[in-house]
DNA sequence: AGCGGTTACGAAAGACGTAAGGATG
DNA sequence: CATCCTTACGTCTTTCGTAACCGCT
């Protein structure tokens, strides 16, 4: 006499619709006749009253109302299903899919270790380890967790601190005369390699006493890209700004020399951010935990 | 083969047989025979694998795992309401349900007005007004937003930050010495009536210039109820410290007296708090601006 | 006895898959 | 013309309400 058809299912082959493109390929993922995909969404439209996939026969393209929807859909059969996962009489066991998107440097050099132990303790999840720098769409991408040096600008976010990433002074030991530099003023006469979210026109530096100090250098090269920084200074481009987790060998080596060592860049912040939510899922709780304790070993890294 | 009835019903089915403490009456009330709620109360049993209603025949009791699960389930309810809110094609009315929770004194004198003047710039919404100065259950009570003076126990919930309220230490004229005080010490003279949940033994006083001074009374009359801290007051039973917001009116008809005037008891926070969510029902988002706004209105309360 | 919850049964509604139809690259 | 979405149709599953049954107060 109403409407049946599980609401959390329409919802559910919406999202797979989108994410493969297809309605036969959702359907024959969800193991259903592609009819049933196919009626689904036709359902879900009916419901919201608002066209969510533009069909065109042999390609379908969200509509801004399906886009909007997807971000919230997921977020919502996300919510189901932790939920069940708390309330049904489960064992407690960690296990199910788990999507995260870290930074790439601090992914390859760090965190994978940690994720990778993680799954090791954890067989029965399903990791996914995407590394990105650059913002992301959380919710519509069907990310779980989003590890990120720097501000997460999605307020839908649960954000949380996992520490302060410290930031030297390095350039390479072929200028001669910055081993003994003590002084921010002496660092204005090397070139500068700039990374590019981080650094502009001019660089702050505090002292260990709080003093500050306006750096602007010139900067012959500007990259996006922290290897090519750090390859810039081991050739001698000039002197550059980088974080000790990723220098702590090249200055142990003796490949770069740590620059005015007294004086620092203000450090980066990194920080996890998820889903709100009254619960996050067992995999995700126990994910964050491990990335909590991991960070705190990393060098350079303060909580 | 598979297994349609809306998980979305059937939770929701259990929230109203839940909270009406009744499967009969919740059938009544949604408009189903109370063959078919019994029915899904046992599906939904069934699913999660657990009781969740112990059912005496002629009373039911939540088991411990409906217990747990009401909150997260009315949460995942008011999730999709919001979802079917902003995602099917509606005219952005601002309508439904709104259940708040306030402080007795606060949402007596300044409060009610603000949220009376809401619910009449939008008829169509069904305010439920409940005044209560204790912690609350909030998801299990299926509230909507709580407005606290002082900290909110419950880590699931979001938390904004509504403003400071100021706190003087006031005293009835027929102190005649009072009047002329200037110094913390000279209070400690006085008798004392203390707010039960925020002054305990001591009592920490802050000058003006940042000055502090910690206040240990006696304190002959110790309450939890505001207004009788008030009534104390002007019946000269000693000085105490109260909001502005709460005295004003005595002191501008000077039945009271503002003490030590450069001096004051720390603020109060006042905050709202909600449920954890990609989006708020448009309701509440606009709820929360008139509180936000309201409570700037209110003397002795800054951001 | 009366009220409330559970279970059985027949009826009605709805969702599924198959298959045919139509549009596009 | 091959692919993919939609629609029509017949079947089967599922859910509903009615009603009988059972247990408390």
């Amino acid at each position: 006499m109403s409407k049946p058809l599980d609401r959390m299912t329409l919802l559910e082959t919406f999202v797979r619709i989108s994410e493969r493109g297809s309605i036969s390929a959702a359907a024959r993922d969800l193991q259903i006749s592609q009819a049933s995909a196919s009626r689904q969404l036709k359902e879900l439209e009916e419901r919201f009253g608002t066209q969510l996939i533009r069909r065109t026969t042999h390609s379908l393209r969200l509509t801004a109302a399906g886009h909007d929807l997807l971000g919230d859909a997921r977020a919502l059969i996300a919510n189901w299903e932790t939920l069940f996962e708390q309330h049904a009489g489960t064992d407690g066991e960690i296990k199910g899919p788990l999507k995260v998107v870290a930074p790439i440097a601090l992914g390859q050099l760090y965190l994978a270790n940690i994720a990778l132990e993680f799954q090791i303790a954890h067989p029965k999840v399903n990791l996914e380890w995407h590394l990105e720098d650059n913002p992301i769409r959380f919710a519509e991408e069907g990310c779980d967790c989003w590890i990120r040096v720097g501000p997460i600008p999605d307020d839908t976010l649960i954000v949380r601190e996992l520490g302060q990433i410290e930031r030297l002074v390095v350039a390479s030991p072929a200028y001669e005369n910055a081993a003994s530099m003590i002084m921010p003023e002496e660092v204005s006469s090397l070139p500068f390699v700039a990374l590019a979210p981080y650094e502009g026109g001019h660089i702050r530096l505090y002292s260990d006493q709080g003093q500050t100090f306006e750096l602007k250098p010139g900067t012959p090269v500007v990259t996006n890209n922290i290897f090519s920084v750090r390859k810039a200074a081991l050739m001698g481009v000039g002197a550059t700004i980088l974080p000790r987790w990723f220098v702590e060998d090249d200055l142990n080596q003796g490949r770069l020399l740590h620059v005015i060592p007294t004086w620092h860049a203000p450090e980066l912040r990194i920080r996890a951010a998820f889903l709100p939510a009254r619960h996050q899922p067992k995999r995700l709780e126990a994910f964050l935990d491990a990335i909590t304790q991991g960070v705190r070993e990393i060098p350079g890294i303060k909580v």
